[in-house]
DNA sequence: ACCTGAACACCGTTCAAGT
DNA sequence: ACCTGAACACCGTTCAAGT
């Protein structure tokens, strides 16, 4: 009943990302977290890509899911509360989600489906507009990357401005 | 008449960038290109991160004038104009974007005034709505930065959707 | 003032060898 | 089937030594 090592190659991985940072995703960390040497991590992940894909498969899983609660909660605006909510949740993974998307997607190595299935919450909930659908999900992620980078200013408002471009008003 | 060696190492480090992509940004290469050992760029440079920073302040400048340069063009739509400008200039320069915008920049190192001197294109261009502004900035950049990273399908109208943002129609 | 080679602590990855 | 230590080619950086 123990997980299979590549799961706990995985859950270490994000582990190690929430309490170090990008650099806690090394060959070496894991292994040393696992209680192994590095190299017997290449019988159960061909590279260290394998593990990179892993983390991006679980973010994009796991912001799909976020988005989905939220809408279902039906609040007085339900869009401006699902970003919300997927923010406030990408600023508390900040290293798993700019390895999602601050890098390529190793499509590759992804689930087949996987990538589509996350961005569906989004084009169901622009009415199966895609144009619209890339606008909202852009937006979000300029927003959130550019949180993350330290990029606006302490006193910035940014509430404000994600209500400017998600509020019920916005349309 | 010739340049000062820091000036050499931006020049270098930016061409690099052009031809090798980030990884081309190592001391060692940036030594090699300029047909000295690496530990002596170090009498002109205290680390790394001083020619990041180089190049971060240059992106800011070459940035901020490729959409003023648009703006004064005057076209029908000077708003999409600047946009698109800036766009295309982004993916020419990928790793300069990606080394600027998909990480803190490095402000104590940055010549003080120049972020916000590039910023001020487009806040004035929001008319000093600096909601407005924040909001273009960061759209623009999840636009850019998610085709960087292959993030849309290849057959997207990611034209459309620029326009959607950008063009006089959409406010 | 400017440069050098050797070294240190890190990477990802390979490989022969052990159980 | 799974793990090991040693090694290789890379990093950024330090330092004693040379001109």
């Amino acid at each position: 009943m123990v997980k299979p090592r590549v799961e706990q190659i995985a859950d270490v991985a994000w582990e190690l990302l929430d309490t170090e940072g990008e650099p806690g995703l090394s060959m070496r960390r894991i292994a040393a977290a696992l209680g192994v040497s590095a190299p017997s991590l290449y019988k159960h992940v061909t590279c260290r890509d394998d593990i990179v894909a892993l983390v991006q498969g679980r973010t994009l899983i796991e912001g799909a899911a976020v988005m989905r609660r939220a809408l279902r909660r039906r609040s007085a605006d339900p869009g401006l509360a699902a970003a919300m909510a997927y923010r406030r949740w990408a600023l508390a993974h900040p290293a798993q989600y700019t390895l999602t998307y601050g890098q390529p997607l190793l499509r590759h190595l992804l689930p087949p489906g996987l990538e589509d299935q996350a961005a569906m919450v989004v084009v169901e909930h622009a009415g199966g507009d895609e144009i619209t659908a890339r606008l909202m999900f852009a937006t979000a992620h300029g927003l959130i990357s550019l949180e993350l980078a330290g990029r606006f200013p302490d006193d910035a408002n940014l509430d404000a401005v994600w209500r400017a471009a998600f509020g019920r008003a916005a349309h």
